[in-house]
DNA sequence: AAGATATGTCAATATGGTTGACGTAAATTC
DNA sequence: GAATTTACGTCAACCATATTGACATATCTT
């Protein structure tokens, strides 16, 4: 485990703030970060819902019509370790996504149990439509960065993730953003 | 890996596509940030997940004696504007964490038809406990960035945060971030 | 031929969210 | 003081999304 016991002059006045409610000085909690993450992420998630309802669809199918439009091909086992469902919790929304047209599968060439999922042009644009929000807000909140902040960022967003067992699609990601930092190409 | 190399095509498809529909060509879609903050608050608030399970509760047990232990005093109405849910949904999580001794609530004096909530030394210890975990995995994120750099991550964060109708904890939450940072009032 | 793997499906159940209607106590307004 | 509004609680129905467990089918591996 990690050594805690040297906090940041710049989180300093903020958890001298808020130590009275733990009692334990060796590990002060972090509210600041846990309670910024909460809020930034609720707003993030809630940009798409208005879309999301017009479409009869949620935020299960939000997630599934995503990562299948970014990495083509992926597998439904692949899918299953991203999101950390069941299949079957998978099954419904994977189905309504099929029956309207936005995913397609097609049989592996190599291993014809697979099923692999290719977004329809009707499932781009409706990733785009999402994404399009969320990057505006994004785009908002780094208006006044530096590159070397807006790098900062993403390795921290990075160094939250577990690395235990990456599956396929985060290996993709992880890989990239090192990419990023040492000067790699690791591109598909 | 199989004859399906269609991803420059889909990527190039979509821009187009998102240049239609936003009307600004130049606005790629930040899937890296997107992406990141998938996974990093999948993984954040997977942390708890075995912890509350052991108590029989989930993450919206969480949410409320989080916010409840961290804003004593709180009253129901903060409550579902932080948490963006209705009182019905409220109701069944708060109930259960009311008879199970993790919160109290008095009346009011000021005025005496409101709740005002605080947690028990029970609903500290738990939330102490979660809080724990996801501590561990912000330091550990944050081993390796200078000050400057954290101040940066907090920043950015707290700007992916919607300030249109700000309730009242997150008032506090971003007068503390922004006296962190400049000691001024933001109302960008 | 036997077994393992990838996927699909049926069924039952749980959690956590919704809308709508209604009730009560207390504060505010006329 | 009466009327209205506010803060909260509750009942009831419903929905979305998740779970576990069992089983089926096709296909790959040994």
């Amino acid at each position: 485990m990690v050594d805690v016991n040297s906090k940041d002059a710049a989180s300093r006045s903020l958890e001298t703030i808020q130590r009275q409610s733990s009692g334990d000085p060796a590990k002060p909690p972090r509210w600041d970060i846990i309670e910024l993450l909460f809020f930034a992420y609720r707003d993030f998630v809630g940009d798409p819902d208005d879309v999301l309802d017009q479409f009869g669809f949620g935020r299960a199918h939000h997630r599934v019509v995503h990562f299948v439009h970014r990495y083509p091909g992926l597998k439904v086992a692949d899918l299953l370790d991203v999101l950390r469902i069941t299949k079957q919790s998978l099954g419904r929304v994977l189905k309504q996504l099929l029956d309207e047209g936005y995913i397609v599968q097609k049989s592996g060439e190599a291993d014809r149990r697979q099923r692999l999922l290719f977004a329809t042009a009707k499932g781009e644009a409706l990733v785009a439509q999402l994404a399009g929000l969320q990057t505006d807000r994004i785009n908002r909140a780094l208006k006044d960065f530096t590159p070397v902040e807006v790098e900062a960022i993403g390795r921290f967003l990075s160094a939250m993730i577990d690395r235990n067992d990456p599956d396929k699609v985060l290996q993709v990601i992880l890989g990239q953003a090192s990419a990023k930092t040492d000067g790699r190409t690791n591109k598909t």
